[in-house]
DNA sequence: CCTGCTATGTGCCCAGAATCACAATGGTAG
DNA sequence: CTACCATTGTGATTCTGGGCACATAGCAGG
């Protein structure tokens, strides 16, 4: 598949893309866009845009731009995100708790189907979505049952290594991780790491330079 | 400065080697390690590793390895993590309230030094930490009182770019930046972006190509 | 003291990604 | 119908970053 040859930063960005589309459309206004517009928007190089796109296809009009509508379908497409996709969680601390009460999520598509916990105090207890706290042992089956297609995995570090490792017999094809560790990867499995110490170390270290 | 010329992705990864050394030396063990070692504990190439040293000087021993504390010591000290650093946080719903708790942050030297919010009902409430939740109004005030040096966003998406204008007046050096929004920059603010919803849609993408 | 081994430090090369610049083209106005 | 304008789509160019491979240097053992 022609997947391989498309840049990781491309994906990205067409992901912020989407997210500035929705913003114009809710705000009204034209219903067209430039990419020179939608450049200033996303903080890139117009050229980028075009190219961006360009490996998908053409969505544009010469002369006049991108109609907002039907641009943002088409990058949604593109990301699949023309389906829902479903979210296994565990690890209902502060962080997991967090995610499952966000709102934006459900409204991009991504629906938690089942959530996990370890602590006998949490299981049983039931979320603000209605969704119940099943035990960390019955992870495979009920994974299975649910049809959960993503992981999230929101325990301490040192658990999630034996986390990762029952959601690859589940199987998952996708794996959130928001433990700070390296997993170890695994065949058919995609692996993305949330970090938000190495985001502040970045900051750090700018800052002491300058 | 030649801070310029080293490459973004290296910072990240110094972040990631300082990880992966402080497990090691929890762990006990040998007190040195190799590039080739540490390359698979952070899943890189090994002579990535050299050449990411090798922008800040010479840590190794021929023969030998790294020493792993002093490496550990060496790479904060690039970093500039030999100092703590004040943050104030702003909005203090789920996702801001899982920050304060984490622990992590402390261990690392990121301390939480005043935090805000706009709705009436948590202004004056304490937190566990002892933080007390000031009124969004007093921002820049208080910023400058506790001597923050760091902002982190945690509004709605909608609310941010107001904030990011009071941090930039306070002045901060750095945002971290959680709401999904690019945040139009400040000559002297360095900013960062930690965005989930972006890493789902990376999984979403390659999830529906294979 | 000398020899051999091992892992670092680094010059060189290659790949891939960002930017530039221009030709192609749809829309519009006269 | 024609000519002009604006903005896309894309070939060419530049630049940055990653990986290979080897020379270099410290250590250990005899
Ligand atoms: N909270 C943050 O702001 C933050 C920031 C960065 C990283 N993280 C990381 O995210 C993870 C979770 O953070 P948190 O603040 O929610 O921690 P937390 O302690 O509040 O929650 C951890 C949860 O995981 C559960 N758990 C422990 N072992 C388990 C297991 N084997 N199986 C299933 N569940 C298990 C615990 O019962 C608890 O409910 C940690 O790895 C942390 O380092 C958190
Ligand atoms: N919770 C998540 O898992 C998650 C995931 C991705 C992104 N985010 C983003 O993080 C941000 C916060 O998410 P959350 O789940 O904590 O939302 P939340 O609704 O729980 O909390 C938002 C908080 O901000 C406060 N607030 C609103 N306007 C304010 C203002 N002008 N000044 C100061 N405080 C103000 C609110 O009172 C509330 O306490 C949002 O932008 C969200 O999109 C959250």
């Amino acid at each position: 598949m022609k997947a391989s040859k498309i840049p990781a930063a491309t994906i990205t960005r067409l992901s912020i893309y989407s997210r500035a589309l929705e913003n114009l459309l809710t705000q009204g206004g034209a219903p067209v866009v430039s990419s020179k517009r939608l450049a200033e928007l996303c903080g890139v190089n117009p050229a980028q845009i075009r190219k961006d796109l360009a490996y998908f296809g053409q969505f544009g009009v010469r002369g006049v731009g991108y109609y907002i509508k039907e641009l943002l379908f088409d990058i949604r497409k593109i990301l699949g995100l023309n389906k829902d996709w479903n979210l296994a969680i565990v690890g209902m601390g502060n962080l997991g708790c967090a995610l499952v009460a966000h709102q934006n999520f459900a409204k991009q598509g991504y629906r938690f189907v089942c959530a996990f916990d370890a602590d006998p105090n949490k299981i049983g207890h039931k979320l603000a979505t209605g969704l119940e706290i099943s035990p960390v042992q019955d992870l495979i089956e009920v994974c299975r049952e649910t049809k959960a297609e993503i992981g999230v995995i929101c325990t301490p570090p040192e658990r999630a290594q034996e986390i990762a490792n029952r959601f690859y017999q589940v199987p998952v094809s996708g794996i959130l991780n928001f433990a700070p560790v390296q997993l170890q990867t695994c065949e058919g499995c995609k692996i993305e790491n949330v970090d938000f110490t190495v985001k502040l170390d970045n900051l750090a270290y700018y800052l002491s330079m300058s």
